[in-house]
DNA sequence: GTCTATACTGAGATAGAC
DNA sequence: GTCTATCTCAGTATAGAC
């Protein structure tokens, strides 16, 4: 087989396995077993682990790149470009049911790993973040474009953590539909609580905070 | 040593280290440095690392029970006590920067590992959610205040979850004055986008989602 | 209760034949 | 390019001395 066959099978496979079991816990094994090929075969195409995961990224920020080009090409407003990406939890909702967000899950092991690979794995989630905020500045909130894109993906990363844990699917629906409304009222300027408001120095009374644990 | 006292600093290292590196990367070398016992030691409090692993998750249930209950009785209001929990991200911030929120990433790592413990894990977010439903009933809606409920939780893990990946104290503070915007609409009941609205099913144009990759 | 010594396993990585 | 064989090391776990 061609040298870039069997690489490109390798990345995939890598790729599904990482999502599906967690970087650490995935062994070459594992993924040459998913290919069909020798562990000592494996090391003709990659030299270390690190290498898979850096090949995986690599993959995972062009696939995104490309995914976001459709959804700027398809939506006509902002409002369906945006939608574009709030219904990634309803297209993929049998994965991230199982497994979590892929973005966010690898990005939280890398950083219990402390893995060099941490902020290239992070680059994902700033591709999504401009693209939101041009969505965003588009739709007249250029003054809080950046705060409205970081709000509207740490949504969609709530809803994957606690869906996956969860196992409810109504769940994702209805956080799905809680964000449609929301991004109306964005779109009709009608939306509270954003930076544009006093509300941001509220004071807001504070409680006795924290037990003895962390939560 | 009296072995309550080893057993419970062995907990306790398990604990943080659990948290700050994940719970397969940590060893028994790893908890026995941190506790300052040998390895041998250790197995004659804990036979196996799954054990470790209940005990912790234990003890974080009776943390987490005894917090709530000191929210419960500190707010006046469901507004305070769920306050409570909201500024939760502003007083562990800084663990929260660096290592997200323990249950979720607990949660998600324990998916991952297809983990026998994983709903034991799952039984802090069961924790949270009945009190937060409760608080909402109090404050008149009972309808949905199960729907209220997860959608403050999934909100506050989805800041947790960005917030140690950027790195971004800033967005914390940001993302909790809108929660606290929200709450205040929800006590009023001016808050839009929920159950309680048409707009639950509304169509809302679907465009062709997902790339090669799931996101 | 706590220690040292050690068995056993799985995983990353290398060497060299085909 | 792909394979088998092997090395090294870390991690779980056990046995038995003190």
């Amino acid at each position: 087989m061609s040298e870039a066959a069997t690489r490109d099978r390798i990345v995939e496979a890598a790729d599904r396995l990482f999502y599906h079991q967690g970087y650490e816990h995935t062994s070459f094994a594992d993924i040459a077993q998913a290919v069909g090929i020798s562990r000592g075969n494996f090391y003709y195409h990659f030299k270390t682990k690190d290498q898979i995961l850096d090949a995986v990224i690599g993959q995972r920020m062009a696939n995104t790149l490309w995914m976001l080009d459709c959804w700027e090409r398809a939506g006509k407003t902002p409002v369906d470009r945006i939608l574009g990406f709030v219904h990634l939890l309803i297209a993929n909702q049998a994965d991230i049911l199982l497994y979590g967000c892929p973005v966010g899950t690898l990005s939280g092991e890398l950083a219990k790993l402390n893995h060099p690979a941490r902020d290239d794995a992070n680059g994902l989630f700033t591709l999504f973040r401009a693209w939101l905020r041009r969505q965003f500045a588009h739709l007249g909130r250029a003054a809080d474009a950046d705060a409205l894109a970081l709000h509207l993906l740490a949504r969609s990363q709530g809803v994957a953590t606690l869906a996956s844990a969860l196992r409810d699917a109504p769940f994702v629906e209805q956080e799905v539909a809680r964000m449609e409304a929301w991004l109306r009222s964005v779109a009709q300027g009608t939306d509270a609580g954003t930076d544009t408001d006093a509300n941001v120095d509220a004071p807001a009374p504070r409680l006795p905070e924290q037990g003895p644990t962390r939560t």
